[in-house]
DNA sequence: CCATCATAGATAGTGGCGCTATCAGATAGC
DNA sequence: GCTATCTGATAGCGCCACTATCTATGATGG
């Protein structure tokens, strides 16, 4: 990790600066090393743009507002945004959406970057001929639920309140990772039984 | 959609050219619209470079090998690569990859590329002090068992055999985008429960 | 004490990437 | 014919995540 990089990252909102101890010295702390260590998970792991994390640190440092609120800022830059022409079905969408969260009695805005992502989703696949994927969205969002109350569960036995938004993030975007990993896990097993099996204990590379 | 994108696209090595019927006049039938409609999807939802997309169509493209190798081929660009530097915990992380997938019976190589971008992940939450959240490894894997199956389900259902290799990397990709949408909207119902139902009487911790 | 060196801050530049603008040449359609 | 439009090829643009360079200042050490 560079020093111009760190300046850059000062410069850039991400980190707040050194102490100066005189007008050439400043002092760094522990919490500008975890604070890197967050930017850069963001960045590499998440994927996030400067802009995005600069986002997240905002809400992070903000955390006085009520947690709910904060919790959403922070993890809102999270979902990546799209700009959608209107027309191509992505009212449909839309629709489809408020009602899967109205089916499943969640507390969630349907106007919510997240959701609209979903829409996008839907329409892409339609788009692609791939409409009747919908049916498995139960699928999904029960496998969903259950990974969000483990994820709630560990919040609740091992973060301290103090930490709460920033682990929110991590998590939010790791979490994510780990579960897309496992996925392509999953499917090089059952992909192996179905199409493959067996030609010398590979997977699918 | 504009005409030198569309070159661009040709020039990358993405979409085939359309055939010449004169020097200076080519046509273009659905099976190009088709292959546009998934380098959109791969480019915006997956969020794929171009080259990462040059690789999934030569793999779609060459959907002549086995089916099992090809889907390697095909979704292996998909997930993110990341450099990391050995000895900052990343074999140790390997390990308990390796581990979990041996504990699951998977048949999955642990040196894919997802696997390794597990194993990524994991160092980074050790790193950002959230070395106790592989407890929850297990609740991730399960639903991510479940969604594998929902896939597999589907195409056995759905898909024809000569669609399979873009039907899986189209289902990798948006079923990520998907499932996360899905979670983030899980997770704001078990927080907005959780922290103060905000948008009715101001709960507040 | 003075030469050297590191650091802060500021400004400008670099390289990669996903397009996009421009150009000549060829031909379709009127 | 004459123009509009298409082709492929080349070069350029705009954004973004850094990175190199510069000056001023003070730390370091023989």
């Amino acid at each position: 990790m560079s020093v111009p990089t760190i300046k850059f990252y000062v410069r850039e909102g991400l980190l707040p600066a050194g102490e100066l101890t005189s007008p050439n010295q400043a002092s760094y702390g522990e919490a500008h090393v975890q604070r890197l260590r967050l930017i850069r998970a963001l960045l590499d792991v998440g994927g996030l743009s400067v802009a995005g994390v600069r986002g997240v640190v905002t809400a992070v440092d903000d955390a006085e507002q009520p947690v709910h609120k904060v919790l959403g800022a922070a993890t809102d830059p999270l979902v990546p945004r799209y700009d959608r022409e209107p027309g191509d079905g992505i009212e449909e969408a839309r629709k489809k959406v408020a009602g899967l969260i109205a089916a499943r009695g969640w507390h969630a805005d349907p106007s919510s970057p997240a959701a609209e992502a979903l829409a996008v989703a839907i329409v892409a696949l339609d788009d692609l001929g791939h409409g009747r994927f919908v049916e498995v969205l139960d699928t999904y969002a029960d496998a969903a639920e259950g990974v969000a109350r483990a994820d709630l569960d560990y919040v609740a036995r091992h973060v301290a309140r103090e930490e709460l938004v920033e682990s929110a993030v991590v998590g939010t975007v790791l979490g994510d990772a780990i579960f897309s990993s496992l996925r392509r896990l999953a499917h090089m097993d059952a992909s192996d039984s179905t199409f493959g099996r067996t030609t010398r204990g590979g997977g699918a590379e």
